[in-house]
DNA sequence: GTCTATACTGAGATAGAC
DNA sequence: GTCTATCTCAGTATAGAC
C-alpha cells in the first residue's frame, strides 16, 4: 500500500512549507498524517531523503514548463537569439505562478532561506540550468561565459530571497498583487544580466 | 572576569564560519573553548543570542564604514546625487573586501545561507539600511518606493548568495581574485536597480 | 513487504549547589 | 560566576508483529 507514503509526502509538503524544514519534527508530520514513526525511515530512509523526494515530486513537471516556455520564445524570436527578459520569464513563470502552487513555492522559499537545496535536486536541475545559460549565451555573445555564470549565480540569489517574502517590503501589496512580484524580478534580472561587462574576455572558457 | 565570555564568542565565531550554525552543537564549542555548558546559558541565554552576539561584535564597525563611503562618494558627486554603481560600493565593499576579514564573510554567508539573519541583527542594521535607500531614492527619483524597497530585497539575495561560495561557479578564481567579484556583483545589482521601471508611479508613498 | 513499539544517542535548556 | 546533574525533545535504529 502507498496509502502511507502519499500522506506523509502530503503532510511533509504542507508543514515544511509552513514551519521550515527544521522547525517541523517528524513527529509532528507523523501526528498529522496518523501514521507511525518508522514509517518515515522505512519509505524515505531520512528526514533529508523526505525532503528530497518532496521536492522532486513537484519539480519535475515545473522543470518541463521552463523548457516548454524557452523553446517557445527561442522559435518566437528566430533567427535573432531570444532576448534577456523572455529567457528570464520562462524560468521564473513556471515557479512562481503562485496562483497554481502557493504551498510549493513556499517550500521552496523555505528550503532555499535555509541552505537546504540538497544535492540531489541540484544534480536534476543541472540539464535544464544549461539550457537556459546556454540561451543566455546566444543572447549576450559578449559576456564572458565565466561572468555569465557568476550572474546567473546572483540571480538564482535574488530569486530565492524574493521567495521568501518579508515583512519589510509590504507584504498585503505582494498577497494582492503577485504577478507584479514576479514582473519587477524580471526586470531586476534582466537588467543585471545586461549591465556592463567588468570580466576581461580573454578569461573566457568555451562550454 | 569575562575572559569564560571572550572565549566563548570567539570560538563560536570560528565554528560557526567553519561548519555553520546548526551543525556546531554548543559542546562542540565548550569543549574547544574549554568552558562549561552553562557558561554559554548564563552569558548568552541561547545558541540564538549567542550568534546575535557574534554577529553584532563585527557588525557594528562594518556598518560605520559603509556609512563613512557612502557620505564620501556623496560628497565627491554633490550637488548631483551620488551614482548608483557608487552606492553599490560603499555597501558592498566593507563587507566583502575579504582580505580583512575572510573568517567573518564565511560565517555572513553561512548565516544567511541557513536563512538565520536574525530579527535583533535586521533591526541593529535598519538605520543604516535606510540611509542607503534613501541615498538610491535620490539617484534614482523616478523609481517608485515601493519598487526600490523591492530591488533592495532582491539585491540583498544576490549578495547572500554570492557569499556563499558554491563550486559551480569556478571556486578556485574566486579564491584567487576575491576583488574581481565584488566588482561583478556591483555591476550585477546596479544593473538591477537601473533596470526599466514597472511599477506604477501612482502606487509610491513617501518616507 | 509494511508497519508498530520501543530504545538509543545527542541536542539545547534549566535548577540548584558551591 | 561557575559547575554538576538532569530534563525534554530531536533524529535515528532495530526487533518483531502482521
Amino acid at each position: 500500500m502507498t496509502d502511507t507514503r502519499q500522506k506523509i509526502l502530503d503532510t511533509a509538503e504542507r508543514l515544511f512549507g509552513e514551519f521550515g524544514y527544521s522547525d517541523t519534527s517528524l513527529r509532528h508530520i507523523i501526528s498529522e498524517a496518523g501514521v507511525n514513526l518508522a514509517a518515515i525511515h522505512y519509505h524515505f530512509g531520512s528526514k533529508q531523503d523526505l525532503l528530497d523526494q518532496v521536492i522532486m515530486r513537484k519539480a519535475g513537471p515545473i522543470n518541463e514548463n521552463r523548457l516548454k516556455f524557452l523553446d517557445h520564445f527561442e522559435t518566437e524570436a528566430a533567427p535573432q537569439p531570444a532576448p534577456v527578459e523572455k529567457i528570464i520569464e520562462a524560468f521564473l513563470t513556471p515557479l512562481l505562478a503562485i496562483e497554481k502552487n502557493p504551498e510549493f513555492v513556499k517550500l521552496m522559499g523555505r528550503v532555499h532561506a535555509e541552505g537546504l537545496m540538497p544535492e540531489i535536486a541540484s544534480r536534476n536541475f543541472q540539464p535544464m540550468i544549461a539550457r537556459f545559460i546556454s540561451a543566455l549565451h546566444r543572447a549576450l555573445p559578449d559576456l564572458p561565459a565565466k561572468e555569465l555564470a557568476w550572474r546567473a549565480h546572483f540571480a538564482l540569489g535574488a530569486m530565492a530571497h524574493a521567495m521568501t517574502l518579508r515583512p519589510e517590503v509590504d507584504l498585503e501589496a505582494a498577497r494582492e498583487a503577485p504577478s507584479m512580484i514576479v514582473r519587477m524580478l524580471i526586470a531586476f534580472i534582466s537588467g543585471g544580466f545586461c549591465a556592463p561587462i567588468v570580466m576581461d574576455k580573454e578569461t573566457e572558457v568555451n562550454p
